[in-house]
DNA sequence: GTGGATGTATAGTATTTACTATATATTTTT
DNA sequence: AAAAATATATAGTAAATACTATACATCCAC
């Protein structure tokens, strides 16, 4: 078991350094995109970035903590939106056309972020990165199904969070699919996926 | 953009030779799952199967050609099965108990494949493996959307296939998460993964 | 503006990596 | 059983990789 340092090394304090982090996340991302994860290496990334090897690692032990790093960010912008989202549910209830907003919200927030199908895939396929995914993943079936707990459809809790795990798989992984495929038809996919979920709720 | 070779060297023709180059594909297979294929190297594959460099050079030009070979053995595993369940199909029509055996075996072939789930995200997550898995999944989609074209559901050509490439996506990342998760109520999550299809298929 | 703290560059090293020339062993053909 | 074809091992190399000691530059507090 290879386990790696996933921490920052320094937090940055001036703000030429907030500039060069952001750089150091934004040209690792891209370069995610382009080669994998198996074919970045920091060396890389500074000279993508116009960067030297100390500045890096002023910061970043390697390469996994970066990755990490951008993986944590969006999952927290990820998790964020549907947690609001379910804020409004408690109110209203269940209601596919707000599914349909949300996860329109989350192909959206994907898409704004640089590489962000790459950080999604490396995060799952990389064993080191692992804990990431499953701590963002519980925290939102937790969210979730105590915000449907209260709208009373009728399961037991370990019942609704296992619908709900269900769910938020299907969910991601149609979100990925749509990013990486522009061509496809969106809209219908989307509003086939929230009208699954709200079956998968009712049913 | 880095390409790389994915064929075969040689193919091995002696049954030595043959056992050599499974036991190539098994042990790359176990590695992978343990560290990831960033950090799967050709030595340590070696090293691992007892064998020198040069008895893996011979038949494989690098690590990618590997594993590019286990992901298109799993996906031919993976498509048989379906085609197979999709030819019954088109005599019966739409079935939800066959769907559930359909998955459930979608289930069994991952988990005894070596290294299984690994192969599938190191499929998704690598660049340079793209193709395997855009060649297969069409493959998947055209199959299925032209048996079920038969039992006239009542949509055209191209929204029945767009509802089968969602249910596709839907079933892989189930298939995905009841492996990897060996804890998970396999059963209803599979139960209600086929309830999903169905209703896909039917609303 | 000087001193201490923070940030980046120069220049490099030890290690690991993919990959091979050559030699030897084993299997198949004749 | 000798020759030809196939398979594996010995032993190694060039290149890439992660990572750093040291030196210089910039920023901020006083």
């Amino acid at each position: 078991m290879t386990s790696k340092r996933l921490e920052r090394r320094t937090t940055p304090l001036q703000t030429r350094a907030n500039k060069t982090v952001g750089l150091i996340l934004e040209t690792a991302a891209k370069l995610l995109e382009e080669i994998g994860f198996e074919e970045l290496t920091t060396n890389k990334i500074c000279k993508a970035a116009e960067l030297t090897p100390p500045a890096l690692y002023r910061y970043f032990p390697n390469k996994y903590a970066i990755v990490s790093e951008l993986a944590k960010q969006l999952m927290h912008l990820q998790n964020t939106a549907v947690a609001e989202s379910s804020v409004d549910m408690k109110h209203d209830g269940l209601n596919v056309d707000r599914t349909v907003r949300t996860l329109s919200g989350q192909v959206q927030i994907t898409r704004d972020f640089p590489g962000g199908v790459a950080v999604l895939k490396t995060m799952y396929a990389t064993p080191q990165l692992v804990e990431v995914r499953l701590k963002s993943h519980e925290e939102l079936t937790d969210g979730l199904t105590s915000s449907l707990m209260n709208l009373d459809l009728g399961f037991a809790e370990p019942e609704l969070r296992r619908r709900v795990r269900l769910l938020i798989e299907i969910g991601n992984s149609v979100v990925e699919m749509v990013v990486e495929n522009p061509g496809m038809d969106e809209a219908a996919m989307i509003q086939d996926t929230a009208e699954v979920m709200h079956f998968l709720l009712t049913k």
